[in-house]
DNA sequence: AATGAATGAGTTTTCATTCAT
DNA sequence: TATGAATGAAAACTCATTCAT
C-alpha cells in the first residue's frame, strides 16, 4: 500500500516533469538546459536524470501520447472518409495540427543534434507506416516520408509571425497533390 | 598609394574570411564555432571580430551577393517569362536553389537565436518586395512573405536524406498555387 | 519471541549487507557508490545509511572478522613456530595473504580520504601490537608499524599485472630482514 | 619579434601552470579538480585545457623532466659504480628518492583511473628498459617491472607518518636481493 | 591591424546524503 | 524500520569574447 502510494506520487511527479519539459521545449526550444527544465518543474536536476537518463528519453516521453493518437487516427480516417484523398488530407491536417500546437516539436524533429536521433527514429518508425497506407491509397505523387518531412518543415515557426499560416500552406501543398482535371 | 594597397589587402583578407565562413557554414552549420572559421581562414579569432563584430554581421556578409542576385532576378523574370505564373515559379525555383545549395542557410533563417535576428530582417527586407511583385502579378493564393517562408522551410534539411527532394516538394507546392480549370 | 525473531532478521539483513559490500569493494574498489552496494544487497540506500552511518563504519564492519582472526594468529604462531624469525615470516605471510585476497583493501588502507580515517586507526590499533610482539622477538630491523605499512603497500595492485607477484616481493623483503651470516 | 615575445610569455605561463599543478598534485593528489589547479595558478580553467587537453597530458608534463633525468642516470651508474649490485642499489635509491620527494606521484602511478593510463605507459616505457639493464647486470631475483612496481608502492604515503621511512624499507628490500654468502 | 592566449560563464552529468512515505 | 525519490554540490569540458602583445 505504502508502495503504491509512493508509486502514485512518483508518477504524478513524472507527469509534472513532462509538463514542465513540454513548456520549456515550447518556450526555449528542445535544446533548453536540463537545469532550466528542473527549475521550471521545481525539482533538482538529479530528478530529471533519474526519470529520463538521456535528453531523448525526455523528449520521446513528452510527445509519446500525441504521436500515438496520431498514429491511431490513420486507419480510422481511411475507413471513415469519403475517399482516399480526403482521408489523406484529413490525416495530414491532424498531423500538422499536432505539430503546430506543439510549437518546438517541428524544430526538434529537424535538429541534427545526436541527442535527438532516437526521437527521429521513434517518430518515423511509428508514423511513416501509417502515412504510407494513406499515401498509397490516394496514389500521391509524394511518398510518405517525403510528405511528412515537408509538412513537418512547413510547421516550423508556425505562430511566430502572423503573416505565415502553416495550415493554409499545408492546404496549398495538398492541393498540389490533388488529382487534376484533364488539360484540354 | 600605400594606403590604397593596404585597403586592397584588407579587402582581400575580408574576402578570404567570407569564403572560409561560407565553407564552414555549409559543412558545420551557421552555429559553427568562431574559432573554427578563423582556423579555416588562417587568421586569428580577433580578426574575425574586428571585421564582423557579431555573428549576424558575418552571416549577412556571406550571403549578401547571392541575395542581391536573387533580388535582381525578380523584375527580369517578370519581363522575360511567358506569363506571371511562369515568372513566379521560375523565381521560386531560383530562390529554392539558392537555399538548397547554401546548406545551412535555411536553418539559419528559421533559427530563433537572437544572433540571427538582423539576418532575418535584412533577408526579408530585400526579397519580400521582389517576391511581392511576382505574387501579385500571378494572383497567388499565398502572399510573398508566406510563400517565401514556406519555401525556406521546405529547404531545411535538403540533401540530408535521399527520400526527401526539396525541389520536388516545392514543385508540388507551386502546383497547388496554379490557376485551376473551372469545376463544372 | 517476535522481538528476538525480528532481531535475528535484522542481523541476517546486516550480514547480507556486509557480504554485498565486501563483494562490491573487491570488484569496484572501496570507493564504490553506495547505491551500487545497496543494489547488490537488494536493499535501499537508506538501509545502508541506517546500519552504517559513514562509509568507514561499513568498511570496518566488512573487515572486522578477518582482522580479528589475523590478530589472534600472532601469539599462536609465536608459540608454535620453530623460531621467532619463522613466526614473523609466517604471520607476515598471513597478513599479506589477507590483503592480497581482499583486493581493494590495501588501497583503502593507504587512501588519504577522510572517510577511511577510522578504518586506519582501528586496523592499526588492533594489529600493530600483535606485530610488535613478533618483531621484537625476531629482533627485526624494521618496527611493527613500518613493516606492516610496507607489506600493506606492497599488496597494492596485487593481481593487476602478471609481472608483479606481491607474495614474492614480500618474501624478498623478509629475506632482507633475515639475520645474516658474518661477512668474512 | 612580437611573436617570440608572446611565445616566451606563453612558455613562462605554461611553466607556472606546471608548478601549480605539481604543488596541487602533492597537496591534494593527482585527482585534484582542474579548477583548483587553475585557481592555484591564478588562471582560468580554459587556460589549463588549452595547454593540456587531458589530465594525463598535464601529469606527464609535470613529471617529464624528472623521469628523463632518472632514465639517463641508469647507464651512467652502471659504468661508474664499483659493481652491478651497487649500480642497481644506487639507481633504485635515485628512483625512490624521486618518488618520495614527488609526494603524490607514487599514488598516481598506482591509480587505476583511465585518466592515468597514458602516464603509466609513458613512465614504464621510459624506465623499465633502463632498470632492466641494471637488473640483468646484477642478476637480481626480481625483474625490472616487478622491482620498480615494488619500490613505487613502498613510496606511497612516504612522509605521511614518521614511523614509516620509505628509504629504509627500500634498503631492506634491496638487502633481500643481495647476493648471499654460502650457507655452510 | 592582427594575433591567439586567457577568461569564465554555462552546460552536462554523477553521486553522497536526506527525508517523506 | 525500510525504501528509494529527491536534492544539489561537485567536477569536467566548451566556446564566445576580450585584450595584451
Amino acid at each position: 500500500m505504502a508502495e503504491s502510494r509512493k508509486r502514485a506520487d512518483a508518477r504524478r511527479n513524472e507527469q509534472s516533469l513532462l509538463d514542465a519539459a513540454a513548456a520549456a521545449f515550447v518556450s526555449d526550444g528542445v535544446q533548453v538546459p536540463v537545469r532550466d527544465i528542473a527549475a521550471k518543474a521545481g525539482v533538482g536536476v538529479g530528478t530529471i536524470y533519474r526519470h529520463f537518463p538521456t535528453r531523448a528519453d525526455l523528449i520521446v516521453a513528452v510527445y509519446r501520447h500525441q504521436v500515438e493518437a496520431c498514429a491511431e487516427a490513420g486507419p480510422r480516417l481511411l475507413r471513415e472518409s469519403p475517399g482516399p484523398y480526403a482521408a489523406l488530407t484529413s490525416w495530414i491536417d491532424l498531423f500538422a495540427d499536432f505539430l503546430i500546437t506543439k510549437h518546438g516539436l517541428a524544430e526538434a524533429l529537424q535538429s541534427e543534434d545526436a541527442a535527438f536521433q532516437s526521437l527521429h527514429t521513434w517518430f518515423l518508425d511509428r508514423l511513416v507506416p501509417v502515412c504510407d497506407q494513406l499515401v498509397r491509397a490516394a496514389d500521391s505523387r509524394l511518398g510518405a516520408f517525403e510528405l511528412m518531412y515537408a509538412v513537418g518543415n512547413l510547421c516550423i515557426g508556425a505562430g511566430r509571425d502572423d503573416r505565415y499560416d502553416a495550415r493554409r500552406v499545408v492546404g496549398v501543398l495538398l492541393d498540389g497533390l490533388r488529382p487534376r482535371c484533364a488539360t484540354p
